[in-house]
DNA sequence: CGCTCTATGTGCATCAATGCACATGCCGTC
DNA sequence: GACGGCATGTGCATTGATGCACATAGAGCG
């Protein structure tokens, strides 16, 4: 009946490497340290291979247990998102406002933002354009921008919103397989993921500035949450903006010592639009998203 | 020792849901009915809930039983990658491949099958360009296009990828709130998301073609991950991709029986493209990626 | 060095999962 | 209506997985 790996056993070994000893592994999965024992070699079978070694203190992966593990943890956390399955004013502000955003700051920070102060006036119309560029330097045809690195323009205010941080992310299955590079200049016998240079307004988003060697391949994208999903699939090693992958299982910090970028985040209106009560609505929204949500854009 | 469902129960499941019948199922899985009719049982007990009701054509899924499928789906994926990680090939493609697609597919099924690709051959580089649009008239510097919606040029060839739907959705926590519309008409007493209408190329996506009652207020985004985040978030009822939110707890279909759009996505490339290895490994990826997971794009 | 404790592995008994034979119900054809 | 075929469910026998008791090895302490 099976051709593919058994899931059970493969979580056992996830557990085995977490823990180190069989006999803690037989105490928390309430079993025997016995059946961990044979689970495991029925695995190693399965695999092919041995997927733990003896060490000093306790077992060890070896590569083979390594890319097991990182299936296992995939398996663990679908797991749990399927258990989990099963269980929220007054000055009405009315009207339509337009905002500019980067899709991935958009999506997780303005959108959020824009729905709260929304829900409390019903009768506020919003336009969200993503696109992540520089501040419009003429008239943009929006109420207000939110950018991304230096904000000089000399005809309109800009207001800080919150720092966010450029890091090196990988998948665990990626780095039990592959490997990670110990210094910045082993970077380039990986796969990169990053944004398509030829089309990036924002240079400081991209790899050239990043001043990393060239990587062994590419997978270039417009969009960071394409570049998400092509880390978490496995593509390589990525540019990505901290608070879209911090504390998710899918994504290991790479180099994190070694490289981070922190760049601003800015709004930007004219003085004519900040006149608009709305604008001064949406813009206390957007203080408000970030400083409750710090954590996540520091971690 | 099992706190969380059973993994080799969902991977039964999920073939129940491919295959529709017991027998077939045991046959397929070199194992007997009887088995397979009491691993669904335990899995239901498990779950709180019935997975499978009987129709004419054999078994269907409750929602419940959708939402175990897309986990087993995901377990599927994760234990195939294991094994063939422990058996490798080798008919190398190397080179750059640029293809443009819009950026909800983009992120779900196209960085997926490229990333696949990629990882079985890593020499071959990517570049994914994000915007939705119709397909270009003229050269477009991509190898491959995907696009929604029809697909009239004359001087390439489009290959036909998967139909989804367009329906209505909103949040749980909106419905409780507020409660949903019964009758389409009843759609306008409603906040809306959508795309930008005055932005947008493909318009059977938006609103106005919807024919749809003016909503009482609106919120419109470029990004379709910025809507989905918007309906999450309670903003009102939207129109959004069913492979974007199906069988996630965040959301509900709303008048599922009175409004749906079924739209096409075809692969386009030039006569020149399609001479191209690589362009046919990356056609053949996506073929796979989506009859692997036509599921989600059907749900 | 001897003793104790901890960790893992082996053999036999027990328990849970599966196979097999049969029963029941439904649908289609003659 | 009767018959045949197919799909699913029940009860008992068989098989495979697990528990229990014991053995062996290694590390640490006196």
């Amino acid at each position: 009946m099976r051709r593919l790996p058994n899931p059970d056993d493969l979580l056992i070994l996830l557990t085995v490497a977490r823990l180190g000893r069989f006999n803690a592994v037989a105490e928390t999965l309430g079993t025997t340290h016995t059946t961990i024992s044979r689970r495991i070699l029925a695995l190693d079978k399965q695999l092919g291979g041995r997927t733990l070694e003896r060490s000093p203190h306790g077992w060890e992966l070896t590569e083979l247990g390594a890319s097991a593990v990182a299936a296992a943890e995939a398996i663990e956390e679908t797991l749990g998102s399927l258990a989990g399955l099963i269980g929220e004013d007054q000055n009405a502000l009315s009207g339509l406002v337009r905002i500019s955003t980067s899709d991935g700051f958009g999506a997780e920070f303005v959108a959020p933002a824009l729905v709260r102060l929304q829900r409390r006036h019903p009768l506020l119309n919003v336009e969200m354009l993503s696109a992540t560029r520089k501040v419009s330097q003429n008239r943009s045809g929006v109420d207000l921008e939110v950018v991304v690195g230096r904000a000089d323009v000399s005809s309109a205010q800009t207001i800080f919103l919150a720092n966010y941080f450029l890091r090196l992310y990988a998948s665990p299955g990626y780095a039990a397989e592959l490997g990670l590079p110990e210094t910045l200049d082993g970077v380039g016998q990986h796969g990169f993921v990053s944004y398509v240079e030829s089309a990036l307004q924002v240079e400081e988003l991209g790899h050239r500035s990043s001043q990393l060697p060239m990587p062994k391949s590419s997978f270039q994208a417009t969009s960071i949450f394409a570049q998400v999903e092509a880390v978490r699939r496995g593509a390589g090693i990525g540019l990505l903006p901290n608070f879209m992958v911090a504390g998710k299982p899918d994504f290991v910090p790479v180099l994190a010592h070694d490289f981070q970028r922190q760049l601003p985040i800015w709004a930007v209106a004219r003085p004519e639009s900040l006149r608009s009560e709305r604008v001064q609505a949406v813009i206390a929204a957007l203080k408000e998203e970030v400083h409750q949500r710090q954590e996540l854009l520091a971690a």
